[in-house]
RNA sequence: GGGCCUUUAGCUCAAUGGUUAGAGCAGGGGACUCAUAAUCCCUUGGUUCCGGGUUCGAAUCCCGGAGGGCCUACCA
């Protein structure tokens, strides 16, 4: 079976982790915990981005080394992985020899095969920034802003590589190949951009301007620039494994598609004779409150410091229940309450709760065994075979947002089925047919519970195990056995009580 | 300039050209007491951005207009 290798964009380490990033390393994790969820062999792989200008600048405002620099900061996006209990194989940094030895190996063979050639380059050039200025970036009079300091026009010598012979093949490749791009649309950004004849590709920087990079290995005198290093990752974190190429998919945000992910990458990996990937997946944008995302406006989302608050699974839930795939969404507290508290603590964590409570305090806490039941009970079962048959499938289409609702509509079913029965009644009647239906009751929402929460699984794996755990389960190793109804539960002992989902203090 | 997308209830969003445009949340009313002041039931709320057109029939298709967003070679 063809491994399933899913991979994020890798991170520029050039500050610390927000929102967007823990958006992606989760989305990525739901997509990998399902399709394991669903029997695939998964290979899950995410890193950091850790050469280039911005960082060398950084290290040297510090006063220190590049490599000190990087290895002080990526360390916080591993945390941060760990503490979004993403589920990663791998976690790739292109500052490790295993990514520069592949980097070398790919430039090597295309230089080798003509592929890449040296050519000089002039434009203009503006020291204080230091990078090169095209027409738009000058005022409407001709001029240059005054951030750019003087500019002034230079001739450079740099490797490109040969894009465009590869249009007319990637033109017919995206035609042909309608899940290559996903979501579908975004295709026809990606073909409006090859409408225009490409230009080739600079892929390398003189060392005297950028010396924090990957040496060409053709020519020492100038380093990888951005490309070739950073999205080669995919490719060197998995070149010495077997079956593992190419990747299943690639999620990175629609920024990067075009044209980074969707050009420069299959074109690259064709000219070197190397399979392209089978997808990629352009997720959108958070904003906060409504405004876009940026540091200087204070509208920074700390994800480390929301799941100390929050906890995890409440951040993961909320990134996946908002968001439909490839749609930008806005983030905001009063957002997040409503979810946390009508989704998370009251129809779910409360139906933990009370289940419990009504199991210890009617059936010794243990889930009793239940008789054959009436309308109400085929009424339930109906509903749960109309939910599982929905969001398996919402699911494989990355409907997550669609997936959890539906998944929250059968909880709010079984919180009806309760009250239907009402319980707490039975419970206070000697009559035995009342008895009898009290223990069908009890373990029809104890299953129903088990079942409801089992879809979440890959969106909030942790409280999906305590609710396992409380009612005294340990679930099989095949989720889709999982999925099916059968009261699998009596018998079991269970917990006293649970809150998986506090109610936040009040702040004025 | 060129291209793409979008506009539906107070908010976030659904509706292969086919009954009376639906959900969740918010708002209003009621029930219940097992439970995290929770749950359940009922309910208010629409000129589907505007103007034309095609059609037996349009939120949906076509033309025009307005608002919002995005891409057009450095940021998840």
């Amino acid at each position: 079976m063809k491994t399933f290798y899913i991979t994020t964009a890798i991170d520029y380490v050039n500050g610390s982790p927000h929102l967007g990033h823990a958006y992606e390393k989760v989305l990525t994790d739901v997509i990998a915990r399902f399709r394991r969820m669903m029997g695939d062999d998964v290979y899950f792989l995410t890193g950091t981005d850790e050469h280039g200008q911005k960082i060398q600048q950084s290290a040297q405002a510090q006063g220190i080394e590049p490599q000190a620099y990087v290895d002080s900061i990526a360390p916080e996006f591993r945390t941060m992985c760990e503490k979004l209990e993403i589920s990663n194989d791998d976690f790739i940094r292109t500052t490790e020899p295993r990514h520069k030895k592949v980097v070398c190996e790919l430039l090597q063979q295309l230089f080798d095969k003509g592929e890449i050639y040296k050519a000089e380059y002039q434009g203009y050039y503006s020291t204080r920034q230091e990078q090169f200025l095209q027409d738009k970036d000058r005022n409407e009079d001709g001029t240059w802003p005054e951030i750019y300091g003087e500019v002034s026009e230079i001739t450079e010598s740099n490797y490109f590589f040969k894009l465009g012979a590869y249009q007319e093949w990637l033109v017919d490749h995206i035609k042909t190949n309608t899940d290559f791009i996903f979501p579908r649309y975004r295709a026809k950004q990606v073909l409006e951009f090859l409408s225009e004849p490409l230009n080739d590709l600079c892929i390398s920087r003189p060392k005297e301007r950028l010396a924090w990079g990957i040496p060409l290995p053709f020519d020492p005198e100038f380093v990888t620039y951005v490309w070739f290093d950073a999205l080669t990752n995919y490719y060197s974190a998995v070149a010495d494994k077997k079956d593992l190429w190419p990747a299943s998919f690639h999620v990175i945000g629609k920024d990067i598609l075009v044209p980074p992910h969707a050009v420069y990458w299959p074109i690259m990996l064709q000219a070197c004779g190397l399979p392209i990937p089978q997808s990629i997946l352009a997720h959108g944008w958070w904003s906060i409150n409504g405004a876009k995302m940026s540091k200087s406006t204070g509208n920074f989302v700390e994800p480390a410091e929301f799941v100390d608050q929050f906890g995890v699974d409440a951040l993961r839930y909320f990134l996946i229940r908002e968001m439909s795939v490839g749609q930008d969404s806005d983030f905001s507290m009063d957002q997040f309450l409503v979810r946390y508290n009508s989704e998370l603590a009251n129809n779910l964590g409360n139906l933990v709760n009370r289940t419990l409570n009504m199991t210890n305090r009617f059936a010794d806490a243990t889930v009793p065994e239940p008789a054959e039941g009436g309308e109400p009970e085929a009424t339930l079962r109906a509903a749960w075979q109309k939910t599982h048959e929905e969001v398996v499938p919402l699911f494989e289409q990355f409907q997550f947002n669609v997936g959890l609702e539906r998944a929250m509509s059968f909880i709010t079913a079984t919180n009806a089925y309760i009250e239907q029965r009402a319980p707490w009644k039975l419970g206070k009647s000697q009559d035995p047919a009342d008895q009898a239906l009290l223990r069908t009751a009890l373990a029809h929402m104890a299953e129903a519970l088990r079942l409801g929460s089992t879809l979440l699984q890959a969106v909030t794996p942790g409280s999906v195990a305590k609710i396992q755990g409380v009612l005294g389960y340990e679930a099989g190793s095949d989720w889709q056995a999982e999925l099916v109804w059968d009261h699998r539960l009596t018998g079991n002992a269970v917990a006293k009580n649970c809150i998986l989902f506090p109610r936040p203090e009040k702040k004025s």
